[in-house]
DNA sequence: TTGTATGCGTTATCAT
DNA sequence: ATGATAACGCATACAA
């Protein structure tokens, strides 16, 4: 375990300790002649520069820290994946930290992380209000996924709820469907109240009337989607397809259909949003809205690492869903 | 951002900046007195021990390591969740890499970490073999969750697969069902084996005979469950009940059910193994073996804190699965 | 119980 | 293009 310090290479190697480091860091030009030979003292006894003694003294940690509502979830994990995926390839490391789902927690993770001295923070949270993402960037560069702050629109990763649930609905209208509700979320979710808004817009174009007891709000969750249900058989409403919110919200449906006898796709059409992986396993497969999670995941990284190591300037990316076509909707 | 350092705190409290470092690793001797003022200091200054400095200084990074073949797959977030809230509690982190299910990968992404200069490493893979892993194990602290090596015992988390498949075939012949099969994982697959053999225990003790039919290998996967119900169609075996080697092979069965008109429970009883999150959503909720993996995983962070930042010597704990009983076993 | 002094391994500044 | 040297902020051995 005897470390090999940047000294015994630079005497392997026949030059200073200042010249090793610039050919690991290859940013200072370097003869090539000398690079070769540093390298070869390098390779010769296995050095790896102490990434302590690095971020010590060019205080940088060259870690980003991430901050996710929860690791488990069907949703994180692919973004998780991305963002370190990336960010290794750069030689950077993303030390995660899980804000369990409450403000609490996710801003004690925050502070965790921000006491790590990591250089920059990628949020995926719930619990974390704009105010407060406006104070923490001006300390440290902050990057977000799946959050809309207005004046942090530059470091922003979001998706076009919108658009998204409009092609779904829209779907559903092109399957001959013209009975169609909307299981949606809870109103202080913007996704949520997004997504309501393209169903209403692919509604309205199609001039299909909708009712208040088209769209039923509940929780992104499956007992979400059961209560849903529930709500919608008493309201008395008919209808032949359904939008739902998320993909769990359409579990939740797929398990109330099990219980009420009532078949998917013969007896109710459903499209879901988000096509976690479970979308896939689920019998009858769901159709759904492709969430690019690992591609945003990918793309926010690759943004920090050129704005935190390269200052580059960073900008906002708008995310489209894609339909995938599998099952639980049936053309009338 | 001027970073507070030890020295201003020191002056503050009118004492020695080693004196502050003692109270802020509690570890050496200090007078109440003292120990109350440096404490004021800190807090007024709001100081934050710079991390770099002190892996330099005390040659750790107070950071484990954690390779999982999969940051997304259903299994592994409640495992790195444990992880991380474990370790956070110390104020130490957990730095995860993704092995992508491949043994290049995961050796690189151990490379990876010990070039981060992790104190220690947990390891939840699966394309590592002991030789490679007790060679590892001579350098750095190795913790093995769901993996059992010879001489590594006194590291390993793992759990008792027979004694979980015995229970599981053991629940079905309870409830009436003697034609019972297995769907078991591949043959080089460590706890694929040991379900299999519980299944076999559990049969022979009831004095069931159990043929090489009876036994079908296919992979851990929800397709390698499709499959082996081709194939056990195929065999023109009487059957009545399951016992899937996890639960995805049993999502599998689910799926073949659906295609093929039989119902579950009434056609199929079926039992999973692992309790996977989606094994509660799926419809009929599926019957399984629970697997404590977050509790493996906070006995597993435990330990190796415990030995490496308090010396106390480790020991291999061997965990045992739970009965959830669902709605995809039926009584005969 | 507390202070002093040194070292940890690297990068950055300033020369050359 | 390369070398010398001073930080970087803390922990620790030693002294008191």
């Amino acid at each position: 375990m005897s470390k090999t310090s940047i000294i015994e290479v630079s005497k392997l190697a026949g030059v200073s300790p200042a010249t090793v480091s610039r050919v690991t860091n290859n940013a200072a030009p370097v003869k090539e002649a000398t690079r070769i030979k540093v390298l070869a003292a390098m390779e010769e006894l296995d050095y790896r520069p102490n990434t302590a003694a690095q971020s010590l003294s060019s205080k940088r940690s060259n870690n980003l820290g991430m901050v996710v509502s929860h690791l488990d979830g069907p949703f994180y994990g692919p973004v998780m994946s991305g963002v370190e995926a990336t960010l290794r390839k750069y030689n950077k490391h993303v030390i995660i930290a899980s804000g369990f789902g409450e403000e609490k927690s996710e801003k004690e993770a925050v502070d965790f992380l921000l006491s790590r001295q990591v250089d920059g923070l990628i949020l995926l949270t719930e619990g974390l209000d704009s105010e407060y993402l406006e104070q923490l960037s001006k300390k440290i560069p902050i990057y977000l996924i799946n959050q809309h702050i207005d004046g942090l629109e530059s470091r922003n990763m979001w998706l076009d709820n919108d658009d998204g649930a409009y092609w779904a609905t829209r779907y559903l209208i092109d399957q001959g469907h013209t009975q169609i509700v909307c299981l949606g979320g809870q109103e202080y979710k913007q996704d949520a109240n997004e997504r309501i808004a393209g169903y209403e817009r692919a509604m309205q174009e199609a001039g299909l009337a909708i009712t208040d007891q088209h769209i039923i709000r509940t929780e992104f969750e499956v007992h979400g989607g059961l209560q849903a249900m529930q709500q919608l058989l008493d309201s008395g409403l008919e209808y032949t397809a359904i939008v739902a919110g998320n993909d769990e919200i359409a579990f939740g449906v797929y398990e109330w259909a099990a219980r009420n006898n009532r078949r998917i796709p013969e007896d109710i059409s459903i499209i879901g949003f988000d096509d976690i992986l479970m979308s896939n396993y689920i019998s009858p497969r769901l159709t759904t809205m492709h969430f690019p999670q690992f591609d945003m995941a990918k793309v926010c990284a690759n943004m920090a690492y050129q704005e935190i190591y390269n200052k580059k300037p960073p900008g906002g990316v708008k995310f489209k869903t894609s339909l995938v076509i599998r099952d639980s909707v049936r053309k009338i």
